[in-house]
DNA sequence: ATACTCTATGCAATCGATTGCAGAACGATA
DNA sequence: TATCGTTCTGCAATCGATTGCATAGAGTAT
């Protein structure tokens, strides 16, 4: 059997040159440095041979080890099998790989699973469970780990995010309840130290005021669940008012409306409507099917994860999308 | 600024030791070699100064990685989280870490992945994408890499794998019609290359054999897709048998069978019930709510994890469950 | 012909942890 | 006391790729 690995070594002893030389063939940066006749023929003979190089010892000379962490909150959550599909198409066109790690919306969990990724020494992190004020933020600094918000933003511009445009896209929504008659409108907003939560919030209230409508109801639920969106489905309900439609600021915190609304015996598209946020997957299939909004979520996790490399190419000031 | 990490070194110059000795400390195999009274010194030392392996370094010079690669058809298909939690949890138990590669089902696809991750040099690949006869063992075996199929077997005995009792499974959603009344079932089946496909065909026949029915109709979807059972309930349709209940060997499936029925007009609950399989997030919400078997996931991700670590440990005789 | 550039390649150190081998220190035994 | 065993620790090589420095040789200008 074949037990060995090739090696850059093994390449080179065929090739009848010195281990540095095939090392610089195979490494764009350094390419130029080698006649092209010979690195032609290096670079058949590696090809032919089967060489890859191994990244422990590449990584253990260069300090980098191609790597890039993603901490997401669950990936059981269908939103963020979309961004992760669009972090690693961007991040394996350039030869990097991700490894992801669920917080599972645990402050600590998520302090723990980055020291776990910064132990593997990763070159970067993506972070996809951002409070508006984050310790993770700091503990990215302190690492010396640059880092990239998705989906949710922080306060203050430290670092780089790639989040959607919320006040538009609940505009779209109200905007759509509206043509269809709507003027009692309620909202269910997610929790006020996510950046979504009150970007959401935020765009609902602009967009009812657009209409002319009089300051809507609004309750905040305490996550971004389905048992929270009930919770304060209920609250919403119990304030008295008229509500002919109720705006969530997420599918589960929808979802959780549903239930509430069945609770009591409401016909969920008929005496009140319900819309939604993200589209996530099967959103149409529900009963009733789910109004809501789509976001480009793969598209932001390409977008992440090429603003992440950037920064790593280049460390210098943060942007914003 | 802290800009170096300490080493071991470090911790070493710090104790008064040479390093060797406190590799030895730090290393679980070796404690046992160092004096109770400098190992311990030495461990809360490591502690103080915040020291944690580099992994480059000590791959390089071990061969390992604790790095796992798993292949799944995609991530967005939610049954694949289920199983990554499961395999995660196992794995960071033991200190290893996941890289997750989508194949999107294809064949070609899936042999790249692996080669990318063998270019990692991962120590072992947890395969949830395995058809019946899969090129991806022999590619495994080739690159002498520990490989557990987890979700889907494959024909003979040549790598462990971690699977649920499909036959049972179907004989319950085979049992609940039965009891609801029902007397012409039909079976919507996966994929004949896929062992599901296979053994959850086989299962129907024999729980309906088994309540004394006559043969009953059967189709086979070509892959686990909506728009695959929405054809393949078509053919069943189409054979002139009556039918009042679908047995989808998949929750998708299923799905495809819903739209089906809507564009004949069949009501589906009334005219013909559908059963899926998987009990996949949100099911239990589809228009009608979908009755499914449940299958523990989780736990199927976990055992294949400890699976492929016994087997990494110590390359002995498959195992199967 | 001499000096001076370049270009292409080789040499050897280095990254940080692990481990086979050697030997020091110590106690036990004859 | 001499010998032998144990136990603990140090030494130095090693894993494979990268890279600063040195230099051979080709080419050019004077």
């Amino acid at each position: 059997m074949n037990k060995k690995r090739t090696r850059i070594q093994d390449v080179a002893r065929a090739a009848g040159v010195h281990p540095s030389t095939v090392s610089r063939v195979l490494n764009p940066g350094t390419r130029g440095l080698v006649s092209e006749a010979v690195a032609a023929r290096i670079e058949s003979l590696a090809r032919k041979l089967g060489y890859s190089p191994d990244p422990a010892a590449s990584g253990l000379r260069t300090r980098r080890s191609a790597t890039i962490g993603v901490l997401i909150p669950d990936i059981a959550n269908p939103v963020f099998p979309l961004i992760l599909r669009g972090i690693e198409a961007a991040l394996a066109a350039a030869g990097y790989t991700a490894i992801i790690a669920n917080t599972d919306n645990d402050a600590a969990r998520a302090r723990a699973a980055l020291e776990r990724l910064a132990a593997r020494r990763i070159d970067g992190a993506i972070i996809a469970t951002a409070t508006r004020r984050d310790a993770l933020i700091e503990q990215c600094r302190g690492l010396g780990l640059p880092a990239v918000l998705v989906n949710r933003a922080a306060d203050g511009r430290k670092v780089s995010a790639v989040i959607n445009d919320d006040r538009a896209g609940i505009a779209l929504a109200v905007d759509h309840l509206f043509a269809l008659g709507h003027r009692a409108l309620g909202h269910v907003a997610g929790p006020g130290n996510i950046s979504t939560g009150q970007a959401r919030r935020a765009g609902f209230l602009a967009a009812v005021k657009a209409h002319g409508l009089a300051a809507p109801p609004v309750a905040i639920a305490d996550s971004y669940s389905i048992a929270a969106g009930e919770r304060a489905c209920a609250q919403l309900l119990d304030t008295g008012r008229r509500i002919s439609a109720i705006v969530a600021a997420n599918d589960l915190l929808a979802l959780g409306c549903y239930d509430e609304l069945k609770r009591r015996g409401l016909a969920c598209p008929h005496a009140i409507s319900v819309t939604g946020f993200n589209d996530m997957a099967f959103a149409d299939r529900f009963d009733p099917p789910l109004t809501s909004v789509r976001i480009p979520h793969r598209l932001m996790g390409e977008e992440a994860a090429r603003l992440l490399l950037a920064q790593i190419a280049n460390p210098r000031a943060p942007k914003q999308e």
